[in-house]
RNA sequence: GCGGGAGUAGCUCAGCUGGUAGAGCGACAGCCUUCCAAGCUGUAGGUCGCGAGUUCGAACCUCGUCUCCCGCUCCA
């Protein structure tokens, strides 16, 4: 089971980079790790995806709109968030129990190792001198206590110096010269301290001392959340409203894998979604229900999602689930709906000292909203419907055929047209119907080879529709119309082509379902 | 970071005990004119991941290095 599936991401990776869905980036230079490039059929996929993303949740909801916030943000704006306290720690790792510590967290519990022999020892004395027992003094003067706070400002001077100056080996060394052990394996065989940052950082010139140095966003909710005023003015917006946004976000992953389901660069679908305090959970579950419904109306296999709840949650969530999804490495998130409070917003508030409050003209008083958040990886999203699509079949006859069994209005193109021989005018009469349809759908043109391997081609990059004209359709303008997942096919008149397409690939047929 | 596997044509891979690269599919051009891959002819495409070393000679042996895949760790 595990090696099939390892078999299909493999295959779903060479199938993806034959076809022009995606390649490994800068691949003239041996490549870049955990970072692809969408190439032509890709980008036309990404971009159905987002559009019914976008569609479902802007155009589809009237009290949701949608922003393009900057990738660039105001260094305050990681400190508010939490992001720059949260995951900024030294690193290292015990090499015997293969366990992961903070290098600053060992330290502090050595530290409290030494405290707590200080209070053992105030609680001695303390007995022994009874009711006349002075603790400042006792602290200030005991040798042995003396001794004790003298080793812990010793370390704290070290440990802060080092951290100061970033000189992670310092921090090594003050690990090893503490004789710190591995709470787990008691062994001392530590690995060098590596800082881990889950930001990329980068220089802005012109900022003036000391803030030049600014982030990548880490997630594009921030960037909703500070515009959440001015959208909220401009807009007219009433609570409950939402704002969404679709772009990129920068996470250094310390290990990014699985194709693209883990990249340091990826695109996230996002709405935060804005409530009265007590309301929170009615709406969680209201988005809970409609976003697995956009998922399910996709029909990449309702067995293929389940929702995993967590039990922990973050520090501003209350409330979280994930949407999973069947990808060839198991069950993983795919898109995740948390409850996040006040925490952002309040936050954003006591950073920048601006009230982010909504006024309620019928309680006649401000709050600050509660959110709830929907936030779907549109990469994750696309591996998804790649892996759902992804077919070898056996036909009767005993060939095979690869296709991507697309959503039709997902796929890159939509129709496909093609002579079935190229002579007698046939190529000129594919391309009047080429001419006829390429203002609204994507259309591709071939003549080269047997038509039959001409569907076979179009069937790997999940076109859903062929076209074929033939001697008849010169005499009645009638053409084929064949299906890809059926491969049966239907002669109808040339005028109706455009409308019975429509009918078939377009988005609003699925925005009907929701 | 640790452990395992792997890098040869666009894809899948072969290449013997070392003798300076092959196949199938694909692509392109042409022939044929045919409604579901595999008819015919021709063409293009690889400093065998990269760098050293051993050798008269390295895709193959040695060392180093990079990249990818899988598992563990992390994932607000």
């Amino acid at each position: 089971m595990a090696n099939q599936d390892d078999n299909l991401l493999k295959k779903i990776i060479s199938h993806a980079k034959e076809y022009g869905f995606i390649f490994p980036s800068s691949e003239i230079y041996d490549g870049l790790a955990a970072a692809y490039d969408y190439g032509q059929n890709g980008v036309e996929l990404k971009n159905n995806i987002k559009s019914f993303w976008w569609k479902a949740m802007v155009q589809m909801n009237e009290n949701i709109v949608g922003i393009d916030a900057s990738i660039f943000m105001h260094p305050t704006t990681w400190k508010a968030s939490g992001h720059v306290d949260a995951f900024n720690d030294p690193l290292i790792d015990n090499k015997d129990s293969k366990k992961r510590y903070r290098a600053d967290v060992l330290v502090e519990e050595y530290i409290a190792k030494i405290e707590g022999k200080i209070d053992k020892e105030v609680d001695k004395a303390a007995k022994r001198f009874g009711d006349s027992f002075d603790k400042d003094q006792y602290l200030a003067t005991n040798p042995r206590v003396m001794g004790y706070a003298e080793e812990i400002a010793s370390i704290n001077k070290r440990m802060k110096e080092a951290i100061e100056q970033e000189n992670l080996a310092e921090v090594k060394k003050l690990i090893e010269d503490l004789g710190i052990v591995d709470p787990v394996s008691g062994s001392k065989n530590w690995t060098d301290v590596r800082q881990f940052n889950l930001m990329f950082s980068t220089e802005l010139g012109s900022v003036a001392d000391g803030a030049s140095k600014i982030y990548l966003r880490p997630e594009t909710a921030q960037g909703i959340f500070v515009n959440f005023l001015n959208v909220q003015k401009s807009g007219r917006m009433k609570i409950p409203f939402g704002i969404a946004q679709i772009g990129k976000a920068f996470r250094n992953e310390i290990i990014a894998r699985q194709f693209i389901f883990r990249m340091r660069e990826f695109e996230q679908m996002e709405m935060q979604f804005f409530v009265k305090p007590g309301d929170e959970m009615e709406w969680y579950e209201h988005w809970k229900n409609k976003r697995i419904q956009w998922h399910k109306t996709l029909g990449l296999g309702e067995d293929n999602y389940r929702f995993h709840d967590h039990l922990n949650l973050a520090h501003y969530a209350n409330a979280a689930c994930d949407i999973e999804f069947n990808f060839p490495m198991g069950f993983k998130e795919l898109e995740g709906i948390h409850s996040r409070t006040d925490f952002d917003l309040k936050a954003h508030e006591e950073h920048s000292g601006k009230k982010l409050q909504f006024f309620d003209p019928q309680e006649n008083k401000s709050y600050v909203p509660y959110v709830v958040e929907t936030s779907i990886g549109l990469d994750r999203m696309f591996l998804a419907v790649m892996t759902s699509a992804y077919k070898e079949e056996v036909l009767e006859d005993g060939s095979e055929r690869t296709l991507l069994k697309l959503p039709a209005a997902l796929a890159p193109t939509k129709v496909a047209v093609f002579p079935l021989v190229k002579k007698d005018g046939l190529p000129e009469k594919a391309h009047e119907i080429i001419d006829l349809l390429k203002l609204d759908f994507s259309c591709q043109y071939d003549e080269k080879d047997a038509v039959g391997k001409r569907y076979r081609r179009q069937d790997a990059v999940g076109t859903p529709y062929c076209v074929t004209v033939d001697h008849q359709t010169l005499e009645d303008n009638t053409v084929t119309i064949r299906d890809r997942d059926t491969m049966q096919q239907e002669r109808i008149d040339i005028t109706q082509l455009h409308s019975r397409v429509a009918d078939l690939v377009s988005l609003s047929r699925l925005l009907k379902q929701l």
